[in-house]
Parts: structure tokens; sequence; C-alpha cells
DNA sequence: CTTTTTTATTAAGCAGGCTTAAATATATGC
DNA sequence: GCATATATTTAAGCCTGCTTAATAAAAAAG
């Protein structure tokens, strides 16, 4: 294996395990919470949207406006998601988290963080500044309007 | 924001928008390769242990062997999968990816490796040299039997 | 041996998400 | 104003995954 190929081999590694390890805590997150993903990824996506239509949600998650409706009419009955009439269209909803969708959400960041801050924490500060060297080098050339949600 | 919970946040900002991306990309595959998740999981499972019986995938999966024999079942009828008796324990069934199971498992890493490659060829070699040698320190920070399966 | 435990499968039933088709209400174009 | 397009909801039905309970077969324990 060449040099340069080792090093793409090293960041293929690295973003495999890492996502990985982010992938199977957020199912556990999830799972524990009471609610199925598709469920959760619409309160994750109004976490970094605020707000938006039901169109919006089919839109991004690629399903029927149908699927969608079924899909937030749960969350609002769980109380996790307010759904208003938008005043400019009167066809369309408005859809927000409510303050208990954003606990949730929010409960699942901190989660999501602290195994990351735990291998922080591991760190020497000199060793932080190297692995925040390669993200923000990693973050300027990721899609810019690539949000988590 | 002091010093130090900047770097922490560069890393977890880093972490987050790359296991989004890749989630993403993740499931685009798995859902146009007409497997759900379920079943997905499990030949990726059997990617990296090679073979197992049907209580590791339970256990692994957290279902019910019931749950997983089904899955296994599907799997095995549309080809991915090979399921033989285990000679040391009559019992027990080895499960392995057949050749077509192989080459899905390929191609689902070769597209998930697709986008990182290309992150990778947009950036100098000394640019490179960063974000690897993160990785690196990432790599050997996290739990060694954690393999992405 | 006989009993118990382990491994896997099958059956019945529930819950979830998804789709299409039909319905409703509002906005837009002419 | 009237026809058409848009935004959402509801209903019917299908497919999956999951669970528990029952079954079968082989291994392990005694």
């Amino acid at each position: 294996m060449s040099d340069s190929s080792s090093l793409a081999e090293t960041i293929r590694q690295g973003i495999d395990q890492v996502t990985h390890r982010a992938f199977r805590e957020h199912i556990r997150f999830v799972k524990a919470s009471g609610l199925t993903m598709p469920q959760f990824n619409i309160l994750m996506q109004l976490h970094y949207q605020h707000e938006c239509g039901l169109s919006d949600i089919s839109a991004r998650m690629e399903i029927s406006n149908a699927a969608a409706s079924q899909l937030v009419e749960k969350l609002v009955q769980a109380g996790l998601l307010e759904r208003a009439e938008d005043p400019n269209d009167r066809r369309a909803k408005q859809l927000r988290l409510s303050a208990q969708g954003q606990r949730l959400v929010e409960a699942s960041m901190a989660a999501r963080h602290r195994w990351m801050d735990e291998l922080i924490e591991q760190m020497e500060p000199a060793e932080r500044e190297v692995v925040a060297a390669g993200m923000r080098l990693l973050l300027s050339r990721l899609p810019a309007g690539n949000k988590p949600y």
C-alpha cells in the first residue's frame, strides 16, 4: 500500500469507526425514548429548522405527504410537536417542537456528546489540538448546507 | 466560550457532521438495495465476523432469537446468506455471506467510501496529513473491539 | 439414562410505517 | 368567478419487524 493510499485508508477507517460508534449510541437512545427512528428524525429536523410545513418533512425524508402526516400526528398527540395553521397560507401547517420535544432533542444531543467528551478528555491538550485541526479541515470541505437532521 | 471548550466543540461538530453525512448515504444505499435496515445489519455483521450462529445475531441486535431467525430466513431465500448445520453442535447453524451477499456488502462499502475519497481528493497532501493525524489519534482512543457492524 | 439447558424454528398476533386513492380546504391563474 | 393547482388529512390495505408461546432437536448435567 503506497503512502498516500494509507493516509486515505486511515481517514476512512477513522470515519468508519466514529460513525459506527455514533450510530449505535443514537439507535440506543432513540429506542430508549420510546420513539421510532422516523419519528425521531422529524424531531431532529425541526430542531435544526425550527419550523416548517408538512411537505418539507416528506420531501426531506423522501416519503409521501400522507406518511409524514401520520407520523406528525403521533408526535403531536405525544405532546412533542405543535401544529398550527400558517396565517399566510391557511392550507399549510406550521410545525415546531414543543417544549417537551425540545427537551428530548437536547437530551439526545447530550447523550451523543457524552462519549465524545469522554474521548476528548482522555487526550492531552496537544492531542486535542491535532484532532480539532483535522476536524476543522474536514468541516471546511463538507458541503455547507449539510445540517445534521 | 473558553479556548479548550471551543476545541471540544470543534471536534463534536466535526463528528456530528461526518456521521450525519455517513448516515444519510448509508440509508440511501440500503433503501436502493431493496433490503431493510435490520436485514442489512445482519449482512454487515457477517461481513466482519465472517461466520456466526443465530444467537450471535440476536444478541448483537438485541432482538429475540425468533426475530433473528425470521430475518435470516428472508436473507437465505434472497440468496444473500448461507445457512449450514454446525458439525460441532448440530443444534446450531453456521451463517455466512454468500458470494452475492459479499458483493452487496462490498458495494455498500465502496459507496460509503466514495464521498470520503472525494473529500480527501479535495485536500492538499499536507492537509490530508493533518486529518489523518487526527483520525489516528481518535482511532487509538476508541475501544478496540468496536468493529463497524 | 433421565432431566435440564441450549439452539433454532414456527405460528399467531400486534404495532409501525408506507403507499395509493379519495376527500377537504385554500390559493392561484386566467 | 371558475378551473386548476397546492397542502394536508383520512381510509384501506400491505409488508415488516417484533414479541410470546409452542415445538423440535441436540447437548450438557446429574
